[in-house]
DNA sequence: TGGACTTCTGCCGACTTCCC
DNA sequence: GGGAAGTCGGCAGAAGTCCA
């Protein structure tokens, strides 16, 4: 519902946030003031803030106001002008995609350029006809080997049949995907965003060029406060060298690269004899 | 069915900015 | 300069998805 100030805020909110477009500044009593003082309805007009309203904007009441600033004003406008030429997974993730956050949204830009491409993919309507024709025990053959052609999904040593498959995807995040897009929200997200001139690209990678990089196959789990560098900076490094950053500690962890005051993953990968590293290792590594 | 992983939510301390 | 208000960066854990 595009309408309701409440969800408004929340996806102002959302939309801002540090893992999505990073606008600085801008969290929640901000996002909620923006909705309320009418100078944001949906979170793509805040590409059209003007510096002016928002230093005056009140963020307390009419009895005791409280003005949000000059300086956090023009911090939160120059975080929005940067946040224009953010990659495609970024803008993914800021649409707040249900089933959709920073792994999906990044998977989804390996094999998609533009915002359009993911809309209208005919790899996600693949995998919604495949996981169909399994599931009326029809074959499948031909859509699961336009998959694997594709990289967008690899043979399957469990799966009954000749034609099973690993998307990168399953059904549900694949519906959920087409839904959002096909949606009347999604439509207008999508118009406003060409009028607006944004036009997020992907950052994809070939698979022959990703498998070839030096953390190729390699999980990585942060853990902690790292003296020199934030936890993002560390993932954006990892995965630009070809590794992978998940949450959690398993038996398939490669290293878990703990920084000051790790947390119960520390212990858990100690449990399970995963390597721990700390950041003067992780650069050297690097 | 269990394991691996992701998403989502809530919480907390540190830090930044504004106002008085 | 200090207090108030808000953001940032991190953690833990529940719930859900997907695969073997």
């Amino acid at each position: 519902n595009l309408y309701c100030p409440a969800q408004t805020t929340r996806r102002v909110e959302f939309f801002a946030a540090r893992g999505a477009l990073d606008i600085e500044s801008v969290g929640g009593i901000v996002a909620d003031k923006l909705v309320e003082r009418g100078l944001v309805k949906e979170p793509l007009d805040l590409f059209e803030l003007k510096i002016e309203p928002v230093a005056k904007l009140n963020l307390g009441t009419e009895e005791a106001p409280r003005v949000f600033g000059e300086k956090n004003a023009t911090k939160a406008m120059n975080a929005i002008e940067r946040a224009r030429t953010l990659p495609l997974s970024r803008w993914l993730y800021a649409l707040a995609i249900p089933d959709v956050g920073k792994t999906t949204a990044t998977q989804l830009t390996r094999f998609h350029d533009t915002i359009q491409d993911v809309a209208d993919s005919q790899l996600l309507r693949d995998i919604l006809e495949y996981h169909q024709r399994r599931e009326h025990k029809e074959s499948a053959k031909e859509i699961a080997e336009r998959l694997i052609k594709s990289g967008f999904a690899k043979p399957s040593k469990s799966k009954a049949g000749k034609d099973g498959i690993v998307t990168e995807v399953g059904p549900a995040v694949a519906q959920s995907v087409l839904d959002f897009f096909a949606s009347a929200t999604g439509r207008k997200i999508l118009r406003r965003m060409k009028e607006l001139g944004i036009e997020p690209k992907s950052e994809k990678v070939s698979a022959k060029k990703a498998a070839a990089l030096p953390l190729a196959e390699k999980t990585f789990v942060l853990t902690g406060t790292l003296p020199l560098m934030t936890r993002e900076e560390a993932t954006e490094k990892i995965e630009a060298l070809g590794g992978h950053v998940t949450g959690s500690v398993s038996k398939k962890t490669d290293y878990v690269l703990a920084g000051a005051e790790p947390g119960s993953k520390f212990d858990k990968a100690k449990e399970m004899g995963v390597k721990i590293i700390d950041e003067a290792g992780f650069r050297k590594m690097l």
